[in-house]
DNA sequence: GATGAATGAGTGTTCATTCAT
DNA sequence: TATGAATGAACACTCATTCAT
């Protein structure tokens, strides 16, 4: 429905990126938002029931992208581990890229009663990383005894992890290409020993 | 400073944890705070500066606690593979019995300007697991081709992350052992091949 | 106009009275009225210019209802004094049944400006008793050196106050029949004592 | 507590007298209150909960000052007749002076679960009527088969309303003195008859 | 007549912070 | 140090009303 970019809905979607990004949700003001969305301020409550209700939306918004995007770089990849490397290169491009919206998407989230939000938003992330990890398992790229749906998750959040102490911790010990690679082999050995 | 568990400062600063683990830091109101620490409302601003000031001040009580505990029950431990181990179930243990805070020192800290403060939080808990992983290369337990500062990074945040997905996502498909040892087997393999 | 009980007028009013009378006229929306009444919210604008133009309409529409009752029950009464039986035990059935308009209709009415709302309201009500007593006056049941407008709205006010005292105010010392029975003779006296 | 005038919580129930006996409890603000009370917003909120929480404090002014007004003109009194005169003189007088909070008074506590403060507010009124009505009682002033308590309470209920009638509901018919007088014997009929 | 999306003014209340004592 | 009364800016949310269709 929120197709089109310029719809009310997407509008004030928008805007509170550009808005909450910047200042993170509390110190938002819907205000500002519908100010920067061009709308009025009852606007906003016909599209989105509370401040907070924007939250979810964003970080939908957000995951959906990074998830297009994934599978548009994997499309085609000879190997799991061409996949995986794609995977890692475009989580640290996009954390880069999206800093602001996923310190704020962190914080917004992890606020009590919206945390089952989080698995929900997450699922699609999760589950085609699931497929492609058991499309590996029967091409016996790697071993056979390994809960998919768990290594699917952890392998997920330890590449998001990694980037963010990269681009947002400010942990910069390493050059970006050792950091990616220590992060490619310690999850390729974890999947090939037995 | 902080010594004595009931002089005004380590007051405040329990309180605070009481009240804002429960609502969060926006949500919860100075007056609350000092009420519940039975002191007057000017007397706060005489030990922090602002209400911000508190979460690094709660997420340090909080990382110095959990280093004693880690510390205490790896003491002895024969291979570095018990220490991993204790580490595990201790990181488990601990996130089960703070998640409150956990969620509020993520949240708090998430917020622009403030993530340098995270680093300088977690540093010794780094350095100390920075240590055993280095004994155990020397050991021979693990192979000597990795980063060592790099590793012992992303071990902890590893195991922080899973523990996280068990008790504060509700990712609990399946029992809390097989999850561990699936965690365990995972950083192990990572550690020993070549 | 608002005979057919459910054209568009007589919706607006049933579905007001129901939620005015649970939350008072301020705290009602036009919007929970309007989506009662099942019709659109600018139509509540076709038939009321506004939102407080709801109370005279309300007001009217009790009265015209307890002013039918009243003539009901007082046909072919022997005399006035069971005609006055009739009021007060009506009197005090209606406020029953409608305590919550009732305590609407007050405080709606009460406001500055709508005060000249009340006596248009009320006088058919009062100049119908006045017949009654004119006629108890010839009939020589009651003695002739009274007011008799002053009296039917004395009477009429009395039993409403004793009414509202009992079943709004909560004043129940006594039972419903002694608290009648003290009304009554209260008011037989004062007619009948030279 | 509240005796100065200048305290602030005089300063807040004297401004809010003014402001809501001009607009009624919901149209009118709380910044305007204060401002006309002179004190700063919050301060407001340091000496009542809330908005609403005006009316019965103002409602309990207004009757700790009609009733002193009663006892005083009654003092000396030499019959029960000069007592009910005096309070229907005094009670005619202080509606015409106070028509505004009275109004609001009514309105404001005929809000529902407020109707309990109500008789919590006139308590001492009709006890204190009671007393006398008993004296007269007890002097053979007036006949002793009828129910102090219920007599209070209505014939209090009584005048009060007359003069409402008179004073705010318009109803001018007659002379005040002639008003006052049909009062005056409507009441000792009912009092004097057996 | 009927609709309902859009408006934007309006408000009670909270709360971090200050400061005179 | 310690207090706590006073401050006043800030804000989410509501809702009567309008108007293009």
């Amino acid at each position: 429905m929120q197709d089109r970019p310029d719809d009310k809905y997407s509008r004030i979607l928008n805007a509170s990126i550009e808005v909450i990004s910047e200042k993170g949700l509390e110190k938002s003001s819907v205000s500002e938002i519908v100010k920067k969305a061009g709308i009025a301020q009852g606007t906003f409550y016909l599209y989105f029931s509370s401040k907070s209700d924007l939250v979810p939306a964003i970080a939908n918004s957000l995951l959906t992208k990074i998830l297009d995007r994934m599978k548009r770089k994997v499309q085609g990849a000879e190997s799991f581990w061409s996949t995986l490397d794609a995977v890692i290169d475009e989580t640290f491009k996009v954390t880069d890229e999206h800093k602001d919206i996923i310190v704020l998407v962190y914080s917004g989230l992890a606020v009590k009663h919206s945390l089952e939000k989080w698995e929900e938003v997450y699922r699609p992330y999760y589950e085609w990383l699931e497929v492609e990890i058991s499309k590996a398992v029967q091409k016996e790229e790697i071993l056979p005894d390994i809960n998919v749906k768990w290594t699917s998750r952890t392998i997920i959040n330890l590449i998001e992890n990694a980037a963010e102490r990269y681009y947002i911790g400010g942990e910069r010990d390493e050059s970006l290409t050792v950091y990616k690679e220590e992060l490619f082999k310690f999850i390729r050995k974890s999947l090939i020993t037995d």
